[in-house]
DNA sequence: ACATCACCATACCAATCGGTATGGTGATGG
DNA sequence: CCATCACCATACCGATTGGTATGGTGATGT
């Protein structure tokens, strides 16, 4: 049988190192700019043991793609913000989760998905639709308690969760664009602040007002 | 004195027409996908004009940020979006105006700044900066609107004007990577009708619940 | 009338691009 | 003991890359 592809492998296999340089280059200095020679270098194999994993350079974008999805949800799954007993408090912790990564260097929080989508969407439907499908995915990580959400603070609409789910991923991609932009996670933070103040007057369950004279936290 | 190069000219000169190739160029395909011979092609120029013109492919992408920057005031001055005296349903119209114009092609809608800022913020500070600048400009076509709805409906800070209109252009980005990732500019429109009840709530200048149970427009 | 200069065209360049061809190596199954 | 195969290394390919060198042309100031 073939086995231990993907566990108990004492070294880091070849495939795998390139998936991990790839997803580095890419958020670091975008898809288009690395080169294949590039990602052997920084993975420390040769261009054969490339083009024996990878067809093509479009192959591995869709294969990084994956890699960085599932390194997403083994991470949201490692950390325990699904705690609350209230479905509200529940999408609030995962927003102060995201919020708390948008630290250190800028290449280090941002989405590997949404910058190469940006780049590959009009020229690899490949790409494009694996991108789609893991920032779909991540939306899905909070749709369930969204759906609570509606449920027991408003209408049980569950397109409403949908589509505040994308909602939610389009705001933090749109938060890494401009820290891009402006070089600091800062403008970042304040747009999830937004968000999370958008998320709690939506499921206001308090009279508390929560209106424009709001103090940041 | 050198007068008529923006003015009265009447066949678009070439420098011009590598700024406006590059325009669409980088919104179909990005930057680093887009060759200096691309642009030539697509501008129908030689170039020995390319390289009269712009010293490097990077001055190009700075020029052309900034001959975006222009286009897209020249548009929102064009447009009569600031009619309304409540200064929150001139924020409102603005978004109004911004929704209307996700339709047809992608690349047609999205936005030049955001698209190069993404790929080359980390290998080109100086097409960072003009990136920053036009978009941070963009933020202040609504800036003064908001520190007026603050001042009439909540706190006078203007640092929450500020961080608002940043938001807002967050949003938007963030919306235009969806629509990227999805195909389809249906996503990017919710995401601006979320972006719009927000505000809505935050300036809530009735006592018309507006919460979890609210009715899709 | 002449020099200057912005502007552009042609030809060319070394370097690098994604990809291929081919041969070697070690483990595995029969 | 041999054949197979996954895996990887070296060498190479034509095409394309951003950029340069150079020469020409027409308008302009003097």
């Amino acid at each position: 049988m073939m086995a231990n592809k993907t566990e108990s492998t004492p070294k880091l296999p070849s495939r795998e190192k390139l998936l991990l340089a790839a997803i580095k280059l890419v958020r670091e200095r975008g898809f288009a700019a690395t080169s294949v020679e590039d990602l052997c270098r920084a993975a420390g194999v040769t261009k054969g043991s490339f083009f024996h994993h990878f067809a093509t350079k479009e192959e591995l974008g869709v294969a990084a793609t994956h890699r960085w999805g599932a390194l997403a949800s083994e991470m949201f799954a490692a950390i325990p913000w699904r705690d609350p007993v209230d479905p509200v408090d529940r999408v609030l912790a995962y927003l102060e989760l995201r919020r708390s990564l948008l630290v250190g260097e800028i290449a280090e929080f941002t989405c590997f998905a949404g910058t190469l989508v940006q780049e590959a969407h009009a020229t690899s439907d490949a790409i494009r639709r694996a991108c789609d499908e893991i920032i779909t995915d991540g939306a899905r990580i909070i749709e369930a308690d969204l759906v609570e959400a509606f449920r027991a603070y408003g209408s049980g609409d569950e397109d409403h969760a949908t589509s505040l789910a994308l909602h939610v991923q389009a705001v933090i991609q749109g938060a890494l664009v401009m820290a891009k932009a402006k070089g600091t996670a800062d403008v970042a933070i304040e747009s999830v602040d937004h968000l999370r103040r958008y998320i709690e007057m939506l499921f206001s369950r308090n009279d508390t007002e929560i209106r424009a004279g709001v103090d940041q936290p």
